[in-house]
DNA sequence: TCATTATGAGACAAAAAAAGTCTCTTTTTA
DNA sequence: TAAAAAGAGACTTTTTTTGTCTCATAATGA
């Protein structure tokens, strides 16, 4: 689930007008999230430089620069550290076979297939997108959550 | 390691000659495979018609058809069940937010991406690859197993 | 027919990873 | 200085993965 909450709230703050600071706890309540579990990933999100955070009141969480220029590769792989299909991808010399063995050949050029296209997408476009298809799925207004 | 301890069962069967039955417990001393485990990964296989057996003095597995025919995809499918990148992909409907969100489509081209990969490659192919680079590197007598 | 040599099946156990909870701390601002 | 926010880390629970054990079934050959 960490991915999942993880751009979820990504999305979400995609959403927000520009240099608006948002709470946790509203993020919590328009997604489905547990709250001290969300906090915890904000926290790595924090840390890897895609969100800034402010405490005390009128306080919360922002996109560190525009949702245009965050990819969800990034996004993932800072909530669930490096991507990795196979163990003995996730460190050279792990494996003795790695020298000779054919098919971690073929994990790594999956694993590089994979990250073009998490990489190809911004945050900016996959909240544009969900928006869109909702709308025009529901005829509904707009509304951040569910 | 279910996947790796299955892929390595069929690169030993593919590289063995045409017609041979080779005993689980072999496959057990030559790779480092816990021999229960690898028992029931064999099951699988099996089932998957991936392999066939034989009970009794002088029985054994064999691949159910020719390497070449036999691509690493199926081989992974049949031990750990049909890829899902994310819990959303595993089954329509499973998440209420599948109709509009845009993360969905993603994940599903990358999966795409991911699968077509492991689908071009024969068992053969990987077999074949591996002995040689092998040989090249160690300039050694090929030899089954580590 | 019976002992031997194989795989088949399924319950069970242990270990590791993921998900979730709780409590206390720190920072900021009014 | 009280209230409102995020930060940090220990802890627990749940789920998944990995591994073990025991008995059943099938085939073969003396």
């Amino acid at each position: 689930m960490t991915g999942e909450y993880t751009v979820r709230t990504m999305l979400h703050l995609a959403s927000q007008p520009l240099g608006t600071m948002t709470q946790i706890s509203e993020i919590v309540k328009a997604w489905e999230i547990p709250e001290h579990f969300l906090r915890k990933i904000v926290q790595l999100l924090t840390k890897s430089n895609l969100i800034l955070s402010r405490r005390g009141m009128g306080g919360g969480i922002e996109l560190a620069k525009p949702a245009e220029e965050i990819t969800l590769l990034e996004v993932i792989e800072a909530a669930e550290g490096k991507m990795a299909l196979n163990k003995c991808l996730v460190r050279r010399g792990m494996c003795h076979r790695d020298p000779w063995c054919a098919v971690h050949l073929v994990w790594h050029e999956a694993q590089e297939k994979l990250k073009e296209v998490l990489r190809s997408k911004s945050i900016a476009e996959l909240a544009k997108q969900s928006l869109a298809r909702r709308e025009q799925i529901y005829s509904l207004p707009l509304q951040v959550g569910l």
